[in-house]
DNA sequence: CTTTATTCCTTGCAATATGCAACCTACAAT
DNA sequence: ATTGTAGGTTGCATATTGCAAGGAATAAAG
């Protein structure tokens, strides 16, 4: 919310900016990763988070240009958020992430196969879920 | 600090509780990325940590297994906070978020030879980054 | 051995952010 | 005309943060 107009910004500290809060990333992983598009989808996800914090964060990730809010024409009551390319460009932020949650959390959910693709090959990994969020995307 | 003893835990949200926050990435790059060491080092971060936030976070980073505390034994007032392997294991993840902040930031400090390095050949300069923090711990 | 300085914090309090429940507006369906 | 659904907003209690001041432990200086 704050923004620091100074040059020479750390890159870890303009990220958190944008993403560095209990919520932000959790909304990404669902938009991204688990297809999702619309505000009661995220409502459901598991960790809970309420409908004031997710309106809040959504607004704050368009005016950070990670997504684009869309109402769809043949029901106007629908609002779809569609991720622009540099929300895009954080799948491989949030796959190293979960690399690293993954080797150190034992109660992990993260599937042996998946981990074992991303290790052999990142980039293809990448490619693939890129590729399927932006299918969903029209 | 909400201990969730649930199996199956999303690996976004497990790294979410360990690094969630606006400043425990921060601590973690000058420690693993800076070479700083102290509290009196990390105190004047450019980005200004107040005294009583980075006492509570280190403390934290000790219980999730981040750093160890240890003090100088010619020196016992100085405290030394060591990186953990668990630790050293996020250098990628900063230098991931790293390359991305410096792709959509245009007031970005990064060095440009500096991505180059990273983007041309990222496991060699992970190597090198966790080598020198590894020179620094004793 | 008394005083001063340094290091690493802790405490108190005001400001801010979060979480929860209730409520609301626009549009759609019946 | 009424009821339902989607996507929020509002009010308020609680939790977290930020700021300024102070304090304990050790070390250095006189």
């Amino acid at each position: 919310m704050t923004e620091k107009s100074s040059e020479n910004r750390c890159p870890i500290d303009y990220a958190l900016e944008v993403f560095g809060d209990r919520w932000t990333l959790l909304i990404l992983r669902d938009l991204a990763l688990s297809g999702k598009r619309q505000y009661r989808d995220l409502i459901n996800s598991k960790e809970g988070i309420a409908t004031n914090i997710l309106a809040s964060r959504l607004r704050k990730m368009e005016v950070d240009g990670l997504v684009i809010r869309q109402r769809k024409p043949e029901d106007k009551r629908q609002v779809f958020y569609a991720l622009t390319e540099k929300a895009l460009d954080l799948v491989p932020v949030l796959l190293e992430i979960g690399r690293w949650s993954t080797t150190y959390d034992e109660n992990s959910a993260t599937p042996p196969a998946l981990l074992q693709r991303y290790t052999e090959d990142p980039q293809q990994l990448i490619n693939e879920l890129q590729e399927a969020a932006r299918l969903k995307q029209r």
